[in-house]
DNA sequence: ATGCAAATTGACACCGGTGTCAATTTGCAT
DNA sequence: ATGCAAATTGACACCGGTGTCAATTTGCAT
């Protein structure tokens, strides 16, 4: 290897390595010209920081962590990506963990995650941002975190998205398709952005004056199979709904399925749509419409606000960006009127 | 934070601090009775070792990470599934990295990820895998690698798949359905896995007696839109090919989508099929026949061979498990016989 | 009991950084 | 020129481990 490291420089430059140390880190107490010694040696040299030494040192390894257990690959994907395009801004490396949310051990497997990698950041995907036994955890062990999408918007460390909107607004466009019998395919009940969902479609039918068919209502667990079981359920009622909303894109695609496989042709017989907008949704046929959810923005916010918090930049009135993101309609081939 | 270090131990235990680490390293210079000592302090006081310290002290940090750039969102996500299971049972934590295969300054890119986070070993993802300036920077600064099916086989830093054996079993499999005009999409020119399908499918169709129609062989990138757009060319060639075999998954839910465009009932006008077996397969409409590939046991495979290559622990006589592996023909509802 | 090689153990320096605190230098008022 | 506070700098110890090499202990033949 033989690297460069911070003696080097400070030999070159005729400086202590403490000396050298502080220009690296934009600590104040050095002169200009101090400063500009060092810097054109490191430049010379090529000098990089070794992350280890400074993580030992330092007692804080500024790696962080996507840790995630989502049952749609599609949302997990863009979320990664937005995550990822931060973190290769920042020079920061992002490690991954696999959880399995449904496990006993669950938390005792995360510390000893964090014990095998050091990270010091953790970005918590939902349903792991509702397990407080997992925050209380990670608060013990000093661990900074954001969470996706969580119940309790007012604190500092959630990023989240506007489902109650997303469903409000979906659900009124097919209303003003003249849809009538609009069924509803439910999230995980244990996920708070499906009863955000519901209640923005419930508050779309009710603001419309509509009584609501409680039949409408079924319950999906936010993947795919989910959704195909939901649809099974919903098709055979009578009379059929003439519109589908899905909580997530990866259940309607899966309403989708079953609504073909009957033979149901879309969206002249039934109109299907999600919510999400994940590439899925160009895949399959036909295209799916869908309420678009800024996802990579979202990663890319969340991986944002934990390196600051983490660099101690306590993200400030300078901090511009929300942190509640907002929804956009993609129409796409997968909604019309009813009976067309 | 607080955590118990080597130090600890030692005092604990009576011996000095390169006792205990020679019992953590399971080194062969220690008394029984001084190991059962030490291990006895180190459960009792939950000691475990700082990964930093040791990374620092043997300028190993034993991190791996994953480089990727491929088009197939599906299969990517399958192979991140089976190395993070073999990294969570070896403990290790796993680095990613969204790489662009255009960018001009990619190995630079790549490099400078390296210094960042440390990690000393990569899996590398077509069409990674292929670029011969990037393999030679990682034998510079002596990162050790592995590639995930490269061009050749015979090193022993690859694990792969029989594309040639795939591609050749797809079509033997379309002709005992009694196709005649079968259609092949190739994958992208630069990734080797492409000229193997390609190889395969031209030995079945020489094998069955048959003079290939150069006409049914369309280029594609192995995207889901160059799927699209090979089925375009393929769907308007007269006359119509009856079966198309594309290189993988993504590319033949693209040539689903076109022929339902086009209201081509499938599989009784067409049969599609792909190769590769990601989820998708299973969440389009008809599900998609494939040739599956053990893309978890791949991911899987590869983080186990390069996690023994840094610890030293050389691949020998009592590995087992091959490293070229092998494909399963999985039958779904987008195949029957033509005209049917 | 003695001698000797082999096995076991520990002292010390080091990996590449940072924190603390004291020493030195600077800049300004007098 | 002198005094003094503030700014700048460096010596040293330390973060949590491992490598080297010499010192000590053990086990066995004599």
């Amino acid at each position: 290897m033989s690297s460069v490291t911070i003696n080097d420089v400070a030999r070159h430059a005729g400086v202590s390595k403490k000396t050298v140390s502080r220009v690296i880190n934009n600590e104040i107490n050095v002169s200009e010209e101090t400063r500009t010694k060092v810097m054109a040696v490191i430049h010379q040299l090529g000098f990089k920081r070794n992350p280890l030494g400074m993580a030992l040192a330092k007692n804080r390894s500024l790696f962080i962590a996507l840790l995630a257990d989502n049952p749609s690959p599609g949302y997990l994907q863009k979320l990664q990506k937005g995550i990822l395009q931060c973190c290769s801004e920042e020079h920061m490396g992002l490690f991954l963990y696999d959880c399995n949310y449904r496990s006993p051990t669950l938390v005792y497997e995360i510390e000893e995650f964090i014990d095998n990698t050091l990270a010091d950041g953790l970005i918590l995907v939902p349903p792991l941002s509702d397990k407080q036994e997992l925050l209380d955890m990670l608060q013990r062990k000093r661990v900074r975190y954001i969470r996706i999408g969580p119940k309790d918007q007012d604190s500092d460390d959630c990023v989240s998205f506007n489902g109650v909107k997303a469903a409000y607004e979906m659900t009124q466009y097919l209303l003003r398709l003249h849809h009538k019998d609009i069924a509803f395919v439910l999230g995980h009940p244990d996920q708070e952005s499906s009863h955000r969902c519901e209640r923005g479609f419930r508050n779309a039918i009710a603001d419309a004056g509509i009584a609501l068919n409680e039949q409408l209502l079924v319950q999906g667990y936010y993947t795919h199979q989910s959704g195909v079981d939901a649809a099974a359920t919903l098709l055979n009622r009578t009379p059929r709904p003439t519109a589908i909303l899905a909580a997530n894109d990866e259940m309607a695609v899966g309403v989708l399925y079953e609504a073909h496989r009957r033979g149901i042709k879309i969206p002249e017989e039934l109109s299907v749509c999600g919510i999400d907008d994940i590439s899925l949704t160009t895949k399959v046929w036909p295209n799916l419409t869908s309420m678009r959810q800024p996802i990579n923005a979202i990663g890319y916010r969340a991986a944002f606000k934990l390196i600051k918090k983490l660099k101690g930049e306590v993200a400030a009135s300078n901090d511009s960006g929300a942190d509640i993101f907002d929804c956009e309609l993609i129409v796409r081939e997968s909604t019309s009127q009813p009976g067309r």
